[in-house]
Formats: structure tokens, C-alpha cells, sequence
RNA sequence: CGGGACGUGGCGCAGCCUGGUUAGCGCGCUUGGCUGGGGGCCAAGAGGUCGCGAGUUCGAAUCUCGCCGUCCCGACCA
């Protein structure tokens, strides 16, 4: 295939847009892939769309690799669906409606079309089933940014398994995992496969690929070591040990008049601020609790919903007032009728805790001894945390979430009623999982890795083409028999025969990132040699016109 | 949702504070010429309801109010 620059819709432009920071934001916008439309709304352009296009044919081989079936559904749903799931609920939903009134949902994920489906499924003979498709994603998210690092509307391969039980779903879930390395391996993405929170939903298990990048909406938090890998709301550092004063048989009240920090606290005390603990009284449902880290901690609200599987929020003034007869300041575990989360990190050791009564601390108070709460790891994890594995440091990094895989349980098809029979002819709740990947959000991540200042470096699998090939006036034919050869050896080929400069069209092939340039200039007419380059590397090889083909295939590996 | 900024030919910006002829500049674009292996040069052109709507004024890109849009920080994030 031979395409020809001068007839392509190719903008591309010599400056980044002003307002771009990400890499992939810049790139992809100046190199005439993709442009802006509105706020977190893009237009794929013909060459951006090339290498949608391949990452969605890789997605989809893979996803038949372990047989799951292709199918798809409508970007218009009855908001009836959303209001079964519950899910009608989420800001981020996009509502509409029609001319007569008719409510719609324009969908973020096709869960409950999927599992509406389910409910056609009838006997135990026809499981495990697992459906897929590429559909558009709409998001009503506050603040796009960042290119296609975060949009509101995009493409997502988002598949659903079905099974007749945990046992089933495990090997579904698993075999997706492995489809996933198999996909983001190939697009030549390097990632990690992670614990992600799954918060609110519940979920039991949500688990995500990230990609370390320049810029991205997550963190990843690894050990130096390469041995845990964990996205930050999720991640299980263990704190650094505290230096604690000399112990104490029973809590000791201190006068600590307008002490209202823990920096003050500490500084006022002359101690360590990990020996205090810091209490946040939240109410979830109609229960009020008082969640407890250690004072140099903050507390992670992604682990506390999942604690609680469902949202907080802060108690109000009047609230910790009534429970606690103090204010925000000072309150504290002992000798108060409230049910405490505590962090992991309190259960050994004694900290300074508020009393209770304003200005005034209780120093020497232990877990188990003087308060006795639930345990639970509800602290965000830092950047100089102990690794948990293997006791190194971890450090934290930038990262794109590229996919993510749910075990859903019967979330849903419990609502949908979405059952089966078995042997038995007991009706039982299907068991379901979700698989989501985002093409485009994937293209973007490779370009946060495979870069430099010149411009993108595609790996070959998703490039746009194999081969850009440069024609220098005056050599037109010769260009044409280059493009010819590399043509006939099964390359697909981009020929740049716009009436411009040397320097303008190789900046452009640099720019546009094909892993192989032909440069067809005087020397193909004098001596019948064509320079080919890799765009990883700066040097040109001599090829002759007839050998091009093999020796191109060859450099591409 | 809270805080901040911006909106002027395709792109990037100046002009606005201190209202006053045909609203400028760079890039890009068109035509002609010189060039021709890393964004070259000369000349002549085309292209703008100054985001939208009210208001103040003899007169508004410029001042006031409202709306819309976009971006940044934070909150949020299946």
C-alpha cells in the first residue's frame, strides 16, 4: 500500500499547542494526528485513526485468542437500565432526552446493556459465555485533560464474562489478565499489573494496568527493588517506625491551650508527629465513626469506602460536638461511645490522642488497652515507604491507566434478575466480570513512552505506516520506483512528495514517527541508491532500488 | 463544585489599563521568481461579525453587566 503525502489530510505543525504539557498531548497534535474539538472531545485524523485502528485489531485478535465473541451495543440506552443498576446515581452519567420526554443514558461502560442480555442465558450448558465490543464512552468528567490522556467521549473495548460461579469467573478473570500483558506487549507498552481500589461499587476485585509515563492521571508506586507494584490508593507501604517516648501504664491528660496542629502538637510536646494520632470523625449511612491514622499520615478515602463499601462524608461541627463534647481539635478514641477504624499503624506502640475536652491531649494511649477499635489499612501510602514485600523503598511515579478488570460478582445480574439453572434446577445469580481498554488512551501512553525531542518513535506494530519515504525534488520517478519496492515486499508506505523543503519533510518524518525512512534524493539518480534510516537511530544505510524491499523488511524485524 | 486566567484571520500572539480614521505582527496559505540532503530568500496578494447578547457613550476590540466556550490549580473519578 502507497499512500502519498501530497493528497493526505497531513496537518501537521511546526509549534505545540499552548496549552499542551503531556508529551503524547503535543506529539500527536502537532504530528496531524488528532485535534481538538471541545473540551476533552477529539477528532482522530487519518493518520491518528491508522493507529487506533491497530491497537483495536491487536485488542481484537487477542480477545478471540480466548474466544470471546464480538458483538455490539447502542451508545443510546433507556435510562430504565441505569436506574435497575443503581448506577443512574454516578455524576459522571450522561442523561438525555428525546422529544416526547423519554429519558436516555448515554453510557460510561456497557454493564447493564450486557447484563440485560444475560438474562437470555438460561442454563448452566450455556456458560461460561464472554462478549465484547468497541463502543463509544461518554463521560461527564469535570476537567478533560491532557490530549487523549482524559477525554469525555472515547472508544473502549469493554468486554463481560459470564459464569456459574466464583470458581468460573476466576479463570475468565484470569484469562483476560493474561490477554491484556499479551495486548499491551505487543503495542510495545510496557505496564504494570496492579491492585486498584474499587471504592464504592464494591466490587471484590479491581485490578488495573498502568503504564509509567511522563504525565498521567495515577500514580503507580513501586519498590526500588522492582518486587511490588501497586497504584497509590491502593498501595500497601508500611510506615517508617516511630520514636516513641517512654511508655506509660495508664493515658496522662497534658494541657495543650491552642494547640489545634499536628506539627503544633509534636512541636509543642517535643516529640516525634508519628507518635501522634490524628482522628477524622466521617458519618456513613446514619453511623457516625471516627476513622484514626497516625499523625504523620493522611487517610486514604478510596480504602475507607472500601471499608465501608460506601461513600462518607466529614461530620459536621455540631455532630463532633454532640459525640464527642470537644471540638474538632481535640477529640479522641477514649472514653467515648463510637465505633473506631484504625489504622494499621496504631496497633502497636502508645500515641498522643485528644482528650476529648478542648485544649487538652491524652498522651500515652494504646490500642486494646484503652479504646478497642477495627483495624484497617486506611492510610495513603508515601513516596519512602517500606515495601511490603521485600522491605525496600518505594518511590512514586506518574502513570496512564490503560485497562482495567473487574470481578463483579452478581452486582448486577442480581439486579437485572439475570439467572440460571443448574444440574439441580436451582436458579442461581449469573457470576460476572468486566474487562475494560482504552484504544486511544493506549496510543497516547505509547507515545508518553516511545518518544524523544525530534517527535514520536511508533513501534512498528501500531505505526501509521512502515515506511515514510522522503522524495527530494527533481527525482520523482526514482521516488516512485522506491515506493514501488518497498510496496511489493508488503510494506505499507507513505510517500512525501509535497513541493517542500529537505529539512521540512525529514522534521515531519521525525515528527510523524515511522519506524523506517527511505530518502530518495540526487544519489538515487546518480549511483541508484536509496538512504535508509531508523528512526531510533541517525545514521542512513545505502540500498540499492532493488534491494530495498528485503533490506527494509529486514531493519523492521 | 471552589479558586484563577484567557477568548482578536487556519495556528501563535500584540493592541484593551488611558475608548477616537483603513485592527497590527510572526507562522501558515495563494501567485511569481531565486533556491534545493535538516523548517532558505525576494516580491506581490488573499484572509478578521475582535466568543455571544445587552448596556454606557457622539463613538466600544478597548468601559459595565450577563451568558457561552477553553485552559490551569484543587475537589471529583467503575
Amino acid at each position: 500500500m502507497i499512500v502519498r503525502a501530497s493528497q493526505l489530510f497531513l496537518p501537521t505543525l511546526r509549534a505545540a499547542p499552548a496549552d499542551a504539557e503531556a508529551a503524547s498531548h503535543k506529539l500527536l497534535v502537532r504530528g496531524g494526528f488528532i485535534r481538538q474539538v471541545g473540551a476533552g472531545l477529539w477528532t482522530y485524523l487519518p493518520l491518528g485513526w491508522r493507529v487506533h485502528q491497530k491497537v483495536v485489531q491487536i485488542i481484537r485478535e487477542e480477545m478471540h485468542a480466548i474466544g470471546a465473541q464480538e458483538m455490539l451495543g447502542p451508545v443510546l440506552t433507556p435510562a430504565e437500565l441505569w436506574e435497575t443498576s443503581g448506577r443512574i446515581e454516578i455524576p459522571q452519567v450522561m442523561k438525555l432526552q428525546d422529544g416526547s420526554g423519554r429519558r436516555f443514558v448515554l453510557p460510561l461502560s456497557h454493564e447493564e446493556t450486557m447484563t440485560f442480555h444475560a438474562r437470555e442465558l438460561q442454563s448452566y450448558k450455556q456458560l461460561p459465555q464472554a462478549w465484547y465490543h468497541f463502543s463509544t464512552k461518554e463521560r461527564d468528567e469535570p476537567r478533560p485533560r491532557g490530549g487523549l490522556l482524559r477525554v469525555r467521549e472515547f472508544i473502549m473495548k469493554d468486554s463481560y464474562s459470564f459464569d456459574r460461579d466464583e470458581a468460573g469467573l476466576d479463570v475468565s478473570f484470569e484469562r483476560h489478565r493474561q490477554a491484556y500483558e499479551r495486548i499491551f506487549e505487543r503495542c510495545g507498552l510496557q505496564v504494570y499489573f496492579v491492585e486498584a481500589e474499587s471504592g464504592i461499587m464494591g466490587g471484590k476485585e479491581s485490578s488495573g494496568f498502568l503504564a509509567p509515563t511522563g504525565s498521567g492521571e495515577n500514580e503507580l508506586m513501586r519498590c526500588e527493588n522492582g518486587d511490588y507494584f501497586a497504584d497509590i490508593e491502593a498501595a500497601r507501604g508500611v510506615p517508617r517506625a516511630p520514636e516513641f517516648p517512654d511508655a506509660l501504664s495508664a493515658p496522662e491528660e497534658v494541657e495543650t491551650p491552642g494547640v489545634a496542629t499536628i506539627d503544633a502538637l509534636a512541636e509543642f510536646l517535643g516529640i516525634d508527629p508519628a507518635a501522634t494520632s490524628k482522628a477524622m470523625p466521617v458519618v456513613t449511612g446514619d453511623r457516625l465513626v471516627l476513622a484514626l491514622v497516625r499523625g504523620d499520615d493522611r487517610l486514604s478515602e478510596e480504602k475507607l469506602m472500601t471499608v465501608f463499601e460506601a461513600s462518607f462524608r466529614p461530620a459536621t461541627e455540631d455532630e463532633i460536638r454532640e459525640t464527642f463534647g470537644s471540638g474538632g481539635g481535640s477529640i479522641g478514641p477514649v472514653a467515648v461511645d463510637v465505633e473506631v477504624i484504625a489504622d494499621e499503624a496504631l496497633r502497636e506502640g502508645q500515641f498522643v490522642a485528644g482528650a476529648n475536652r478542648d485544649g487538652w491531649h491524652l498522651r500515652g494511649v494504646e490500642a486494646g488497652r484503652d479504646y478497642r477499635p477495627t483495624f484497617a489499612d486506611i492510610r495513603q501510602a508515601v513516596e519512602g515507604d517500606v515495601c511490603p514485600v521485600c522491605g525496600g523503598r518505594l518511590v512514586v511515579g506518574a502513570a496512564v491507566e490503560v485497562g482495567h478488570i473487574f470481578k463483579l460478582g452478581t452486582f448486577f445480574t442480581d439486579r437485572f434478575d439475570a439467572n440460571y439453572l443448574d444440574e439441580d434446577g436451582r436458579e442461581r445469580p449469573i457470576v460476572m466480570g468486566s474487562y475494560g481498554i482504552g484504544p486511544g488512551r493506549t496510543m497516547a501512553a505509547i507515545v508518553e513512552q516511545h518518544h524523544d525531542e525530534q517527535g514520536i518513535i511508533w513501534p512498528r506494530a501500531v505505526a501509521p505506516y512502515d515506511v515514510h519515504v522522503v522524495a527530494l525534488p527533481g527525482v520523482e520517478e526514482h521516488a516512485n520506483a522506491a515506493a514501488s519496492a518497498l510496496d511489493e515486499a508488503g510494506l505499507e508506505v507513505l510517500v512525501d512528495d509535497r513541493d517542500s523543503r529537505a529539512g521540512e519533510k525529514f522534521a515531519d518524518a521525525d515528527l510523524i514517527g515511522c519506524p523506517l525512512r527511505a530518502t530518495v534524493g540526487r544519489k538515487a539518480a546518480e549511483d541508484g541508491t536509496v538512504d535508509l534510516r531508523e528512526r531510533t537511530k541517525g545514521e542512513d544505510k545505502a540500498v540499492s532500488v532493488g534491494e530495498l524491499g528485503s533490506t527494509a523488511r529486514e531493519m523492521l524485524g
